[in-house]
RNA sequence: GCUACACUGUGAUUCU
């Protein structure tokens, strides 16, 4: 039974739903563990029907169903759904209070996370991590200082969040003075301050830090390439993806990308050919490398040779076709897509907004709102 | 012993 678990987690992990299912239902009498993991299978996944249908179907419900079931509605952006789940949970424990808090902060109810915080029974890490990346998120920057202050046990995770908010805000110096407060950073806490670096340009400092850190991981070496890249120096960041220990596919798709970004066909489609495993990611590097070449056509073939297409890959052929003055097909493949994010509703109005027919733009503008999604 | 909460590296639009 165990190892069954163990399975279905994995199958639902790599998004293979029909298999955890039917491990699922090859196990006799499936435990509490059992039902909890195939239901967080499908709730990760952001099947919301589905797990709510196993939800109902099961024979016991203990607070990791209930909380698994508030944090998907609350990712569905549900916040009244999860707020009801939360009020009828049988007990709670600190996971559920600190899923709830989660919920209000996703949604913008600051001060409805900071009530919640205020009177939780229990106050863990997790719970000031998640108020202090509340106030981040929002861009108040001094209350999650001040709140980030008054943290007795922060963790990496917490000192990243800080370094994040500061970075953002442009403070380069208070994220390094968070940094350095630090005996022995972590390789996770390292890895965010070179990423700070990369994004503020201080290619030294990333050299610098990225040689003394004494241990690296895939993410160290592939923030490095990516540093590199970004200043051009590509035949740096080709040097770095061949220094590293091994390659996974992260650092292939960043390679590749970074050959992407800068123009270099001929070199992305030597890495997209060599690349041992090319996922959704690689394919679609790969449509918009075409597609900046002006070579409609190999983009379309690409696109049309994706094994699974994913809904960046869609709105990126969107892309090229309102590029290339195809308004009428890009319209007809949004139409046509199966799933629509914010990033395709602004492509397809922005096409429309540069075109003559601004007025269907205006129109999809509120289609957009009608769908229930958040302008930007 | 296995499940739920904040969480570091890769692709699409605009702005910086």
């Amino acid at each position: 039974k165990y190892l069954h678990n163990r399975m279905i987690q994995m199958y639902g992990a790599c998004g293979s739903l029909e298999e955890a299912r039917r491990v699922f239902e090859s196990i006799d009498h499936p435990n509490g563990f059992s039902w909890n993991i195939l239901l967080t299978a499908y709730a990760q996944r952001g099947h919301l029907q589905d797990s709510k249908r196993i939800f109902d179907a099961m024979p016991e419900r203990d607070v990791v169903s209930w909380t698994a079931m508030l944090t998907a509605y609350s990712h569905a952006g549900d916040l009244h759904t999860a707020k009801e789940l939360f009020d009828q949970m049988p007990q709670k424990n600190n996971v559920a209070w600190n899923a709830m808090l989660h919920a209000y902060a996703q949604a913008g109810y600051l001060k409805l996370a900071r009530n919640l915080f205020d009177k939780m029974p229990q106050r863990n890490v997790v719970t000031w991590t998640a108020m202090v990346q509340a106030y981040v998120d929002h861009g108040h920057l001094e209350q999650a200082g001040n709140l980030f202050e008054k943290m007795r046990e922060p963790n990496a995770l917490t000192l990243h969040c800080m370094i994040l908010a500061y970075s953002q805000a442009g403070d380069l110096a208070s994220a390094k003075r968070i940094f350095h407060s630090v005996l022995c950073p972590d390789t996770f806490l390292c890895n965010a301050m070179l990423r700070t670096y990369s994004q503020h340009r201080q290619l030294n400092e990333c050299e610098s830090l990225f040689g003394r850190m004494p241990y690296r991981d895939m993410a160290t070496w592939t923030v490095m390439l990516q540093a590199y890249a970004l200043e051009g120096h590509l035949a740096s960041a080709k040097r770095i993806f061949h220094s590293m220990p091994e390659q996974d596919d992260v650092s292939w798709n960043a390679m590749l990308h970074a050959f992407v970004a800068s123009g270099d066909l001929e070199e992305a489609k030597t890495v997209f050919d060599t690349m041992p495993v090319r996922d959704v990611i690689s394919w679609s590097s790969m449509v918009t490398a075409y597609a900046q070449n002006r070579h409609l056509s190999s983009a379309k073939r690409i696109f049309d040779g994706m094994p699974e297409k994913d809904v960046v890959a869609w709105t990126a052929i969107v892309f090229v076709y309102a590029q290339n003055g195809l308004l009428t097909t890009a319209a007809f493949t949004f139409d046509t897509m199966p799933e629509r994010n914010l990033v395709s509703w602004n492509t397809i109005i922005q096409a429309y907004g540069d075109s003559i027919h601004c007025a269907r733009g205006v129109e999809l503008f509120r289609l957009l709102e009608m769908e229930g999604v958040e302008p930007d």
